[in-house]
DNA sequence: TCTGGGGTCCTAGGACCC
DNA sequence: TCTGGGGTCCTAGGACCC
C-alpha cells in the first residue's frame, strides 16, 4: 500500500514567479510576518547560498549584490492556490490528507494503471492546470514517503517522481546511506545532534537502530520513525482537519512598547482575532492563555517574559475573551520593560453544540451573544475585518505589520485580478481521472 | 533599525491520593 | 537507626513540523 507525498517546490516563490513570469530565473524570497525573516526561496537564491529563516536585515547587502528580488508574504494567494493544487490531487484518491499549505498525502493502493504512473501524471497534471512543480515521494509508510519526495527534489535521476517503494531494498539503503540523519522526517537539529554522538549519522543508521535503544535513549516519537523507516506503518492517514486543540493569535511590534496602554490595545486586538476563528470553526474556548515578552536578542536590554493561563465558562464572545486576556496581562505587566511580543492562546477547546449545560446560565443573555457575535463577524467578512470591533482595540498604527513588498492579492481580490494577460487556472473536470 | 507565526506531541517532575 | 508502593493529574518545557 504506496503512500505518496506530494510537495510543491518553493510553493511561495513559485506562487509569486507564476502571475510575474520577469521573476523567472531570478533570485526571489519571499518574507515572514513583519519582513523579518526568509520563509521561501527560489531556486536561484537558494543557489546563492540564503538559508531558510535568515533574518532578513543580515542579508541586505548580499541581496543588493545580486539584486535578490523579496516580496512580503501574501497569504491570501498562496492559500487560494493551495486550495487550487489539493482540488486537483483529490481527484487521485479517496484517501487525502492535506498536511500543510503545500504538501499532502494521498493513499495510492489499487490506483491505476499503478501507483508509480499515478504519481507521473500527478506531476504533469499540477504543472499543465496550475504552473506549479511538485515532488511526488512513494513509500511504504508516510515517514518513507516524505524521504523518497526528499529524493525526487534532490536527485535529478528521478524527475521529480521517487517510487521508493518499489525499488530493490539495496537501492533504498544507498539512498538512505546518503542522507544525512536530519533529513528524515521527525528528526531536527537537536535530535541529530544527540543521534551523531551515538554514531547515528545518516538516514540508513537510524533505521537499523535498534528500536528498543532509541526508545530508552530517545523517545516513543523516535520509535516509531525507526520503525516506519523499516517500512512498519506506525502512522496513519488523518481523514479530516481533525478538531483544533489551541487556538494562537500572536504579533511581534513593528517597535518596542513599554506602556501599559498599547500592550492592552494589541492583546485585545489578538484576543479578538483568536475569537474570530474559534467561531469559524464552532468552537468555544474553556481557557484563555496570555504571554508577554521583550525581545531576546537585545542583550543590552533587561528582559522580562511572562505567561498565564486563566479558566472561564466555555465561550466564544469577543468580549469576555478579551477582558480575561486583559486581566492576565495585567497581573503579567511590569514597568520599565521595552516589550516586543504578546499573544492570546485559547486552549481547552470544546464544539459549541456540545456544550456542557450550565443550569443557572442567563439564556437570554446568551442568545444576545451569540446574536451579537455572528452580526460582528457578518459585517467584517462583508466589508472588510476591523469594520467594527471593541473599542479596547484602539487604533495605534505602530501595530500594524511591516509588508512592504506585498504583491496583489491576484486571485481572490477583484480590484487585484492580473488585466490583459490571464493564466490558466481553471480546473476542468473531464480532463481528470476519475 | 530590522530576528515570524501557528501548530502538535511527549516527558519529567511535582502535587496529591489511598 | 529506621522513612512504602502504586497510581493519577497537571504543568512547564522541549522537541518537532511547515
Amino acid at each position: 500500500m504506496p503512500i505518496a507525498l506530494i510537495d510543491c517546490n518553493n510553493f511561495y516563490a513559485s506562487c509569486e514567479q507564476l502571475f510575474k513570469p520577469a521573476l523567472l530565473g531570478r533570485p526571489v524570497v519571499v518574507l515572514s510576518n513583519n519582513d523579518g525573516c526568509v520563509v521561501a526561496r527560489s531556486v536561484e537564491a537558494r543557489a546563492l547560498g540564503i538559508p531558510m529563516g535568515a533574518p532578513w536585515h543580515t542579508l541586505k547587502e548580499l541581496a543588493r549584490r545580486h539584486a535578490v528580488v523579496a516580496l512580503s508574504s501574501n497569504y491570501a494567494l498562496y492559500g487560494d492556490l493551495s486550495d487550487r493544487v489539493m482540488r486537483i490531487l483529490s481527484h487521485f484518491s479517496p484517501h487525502q490528507e492535506v498536511y500543510s499549505i503545500d504538501e499532502c498525502f494521498l493513499d495510492l493502493t489499487g490506483a491505476r494503471p499503478n501507483p508509480t504512473d499515478c504519481g507521473v501524471l500527478i506531476y504533469r497534471e499540477v504543472r499543465r492546470l496550475t504552473g506549479i512543480i511538485v515532488g511526488v515521494g512513494l513509500g511504504a509508510t508516510k515517514t518513507l514517503a516524505k524521504f523518497a519526495n526528499h529524493c525526487a527534489k534532490k536527485r535529478p535521476e528521478f524527475a521529480g517522481v521517487c517510487p521508493l517503494f518499489e525499488m530493490p531494498s539495496r537501492e533504498v539503503d544507498r539512498l538512505l546511506a546518503w542522507a544525512p540523519v536530519d533529513e528524515v522526517w521527525g528528526v531536527g537539529r537537536r535530535l541529530a545532534a544527540r543521534l551523531e554522538k551515538q554514531g547515528i549519522g545518516t538516514a540508513l543508521d537510524l533505521k537499523r537502530a535498534a528500536p528498543a535503544r532509541i526508545r530508552s535513549g530517545f523517545s516513543v516519537t523516535l520509535e516509531r520513525t525507526v520503525r516506519e523507516l523499516n517500512g512498519e506503518a506506525c502512522l496513519g492517514l488523518m481523514a479530516g482537519p481533525g478538531q483544533r486543540k489551541q487556538i494562537l493569535s500572536s504579533r511581534s511590534f513593528g517597535v518596542l512598547i513599554g506602556a501599559l496602554a498599547p500592550l492592552e490595545e494589541a492583546v485585545a486586538a489578538y484576543a479578538t482575532r483568536a475569537g474570530e476563528k474559534l467561531r469559524r470553526q464552532g468552537l468555544l474556548a474553556g481557557s484563555v492563555g496570555v504571554f508577554l515578552r521583550t525581545n531576546p536578542f537585545r542583550t543590552d536590554l533587561p528582559q522580562h517574559q511572562g505567561s498565564l493561563t486563566l479558566p472561564l465558562p466555555p465561550t466564544d464572545d469577543t468580549r469576555l475573551l478579551t477582558r480575561a486576556a486583559l486581566r492576565g496581562l495585567h497581573s503579567l505587566y511590569r514597568p520599565g520593560f521595552a516589550y516586543q511580543k504578546a499573544g492570546v492562546c485559547l486552549t481547552d477547546l470544546v464544539p459549541a453544540d456540545r456544550q456542557q449545560g450550565d443550569l443557572f446560565a442567563d439564556r437570554a443573555q446568551e442568545a444576545r451573544s451569540r446574536a451579537l457575535m455572528a452580526a460582528m463577524d457578518a459585517i467584517n467578512r462583508a466589508m472588510g475585518s476591523g469594520t467594527v470591533k471593541l473599542l479596547a482595540e484602539g487604533n495605534d498604527p505602530r501595530r500594524a505589520m511591516r509588508a512592504r513588498h506585498r504583491s496583489p492579492r491576484y486571485t481572490t481580490r477583484l480590484d487585484e485580478l492580473p488585466v490583459a494577460r490571464t493564466v490558466p487556472l481553471a480546473v476542468e473536470q473531464e480532463t481528470l481521472p476519475s
